[in-house]
DNA sequence: TGTACATCAGTGAACGCGCGTTCACTGATGTAC
DNA sequence: TGTACATCAGTGAACGCGCGTTCACTGATGTAC
């Protein structure tokens, strides 16, 4: 800890940013508030201004942080996927992170975004290059753009459905499942586009 | 009419409704309070009580509505589709409704669904029997119970994704031809999944 | 048809709450000489 | 190495706000006789 005395922090922007995502975990989205932060933080109610020009500003930084764990979260789940069972598994990660993480995931897409925010639009940009990307390597004869918004748009439904409880998510099993079947659905049957790489 | 006095409204419940919907429209979902609703029915604050329990009461039959809404602008786009272009131009409707009525789209997934509320519950079953019932038309062969879900999830996905700013939504062009174009990639180069009809 | 009375659907004052944000301030830190 | 001073990062009181909800109430309506 860089805390070097009890008046000054040390890093109260990280402290900020920790407070709000526990807030987020505990309370949902609607505990999310500049003066909930603060108080977890341990200081004085207008503190975070010194570091965020308003809530708004604090909700755009937690949103970026979200971008870029789920980002590591789905490189995690397999670094470069080129089949559609690896790039099933990726899409079962993106669904989990959203059941892991349901208050931070509406935070990330449930509310219009700051188009303002650089970071934000940033880390979204990353995640849709990201989703480009795996779609290229997985089948290089099709349309990337075209199929990589049909991917990500897909998995981003089942992901959202499930927070909803629209879909059956009693199990970590059943989640995976339906994923994995969507996924295939999409592809299996699809040999213009089946990799050379398919069994 | 059936406004009797300027005491007695006549239909506060649905004078309720009608205010929440239009605050939705107007202030997105932050506006949406129990008072403010009261204000613009023209009501003392207290009134809506009579109808409705608490806020999220209200709420959740506004969330009812809307998907008795979105079913019937769905059947309107086609009563009764039977191919993939017939899908994809209800595909098209589902993501249209969500860009015509953001705040209300998200108030109905984008929080927490109380399971409590059985016209909520009743209303979403209904949304979820009838992609079934299309998928059933366009593919008797194929597991309807699985490829209904991916179908959601895409159109569902294609829909927040819009809303959020992550897809081109500049024009309805534009949407629609995304919408189609997704819809189809999932389709298309499907002949296990085939109809009979199809060109 | 007229009246007594129960019931229904409103009112309005009041409660306590947490919020975002401003402001003048002050304690701690770091830098120039 | 010591000191003066600018800057930085906090404080805490205060602002005005809108919210959900309670309560005792009252005006309007409808029904039984």
């Amino acid at each position: 800890m860089a805390r070097t005395s009890a008046y000054h922090h040390g890093d109260l922007r990280a402290a900020c940013l920790r407070a709000a995502r526990e807030l987020l975990e505990e309370d949902g989205g609607a505990g999310l508030s500049l003066r909930a932060v603060a108080r977890r933080a341990g200081v004085s109610a207008t503190a975070p201004y010194r570091h965020y020009a308003d809530r708004e500003a604090l909700v755009s930084a937690v949103a970026a942080e979200g971008y870029r764990e789920l980002a590591a979260h789905l490189a995690e789940a397999h670094p470069a996927p080129s089949t559609p069972d690896e790039l099933a598994a990726v899409a079962v990660a993106y669904v989990r992170f959203a059941l892991d993480h349901p208050a931070l995931f509406r935070a990330m897409f449930a509310e219009p975004c700051d188009p303002a925010s650089e970071e934000r639009v940033a880390a979204t940009n990353a995640i849709r290059e990201y989703v480009r990307s795996i779609v290229r390597a997985t089948f290089p004869a099709a349309d990337a753009e075209a199929l990589s918004t049909t991917v990500w748009a897909l998995v981003h439904g089942l992901a959202f459905l499930h927070l909803d409880g629209k879909l059956d998510s009693s199990t970590p099993e059943a989640v995976t499942a339906q994923v994995t079947t969507a996924v295939h659905a999409l592809f299996d049957t699809a040999p213009a586009l089946s990799p050379a790489t398919r069994r």
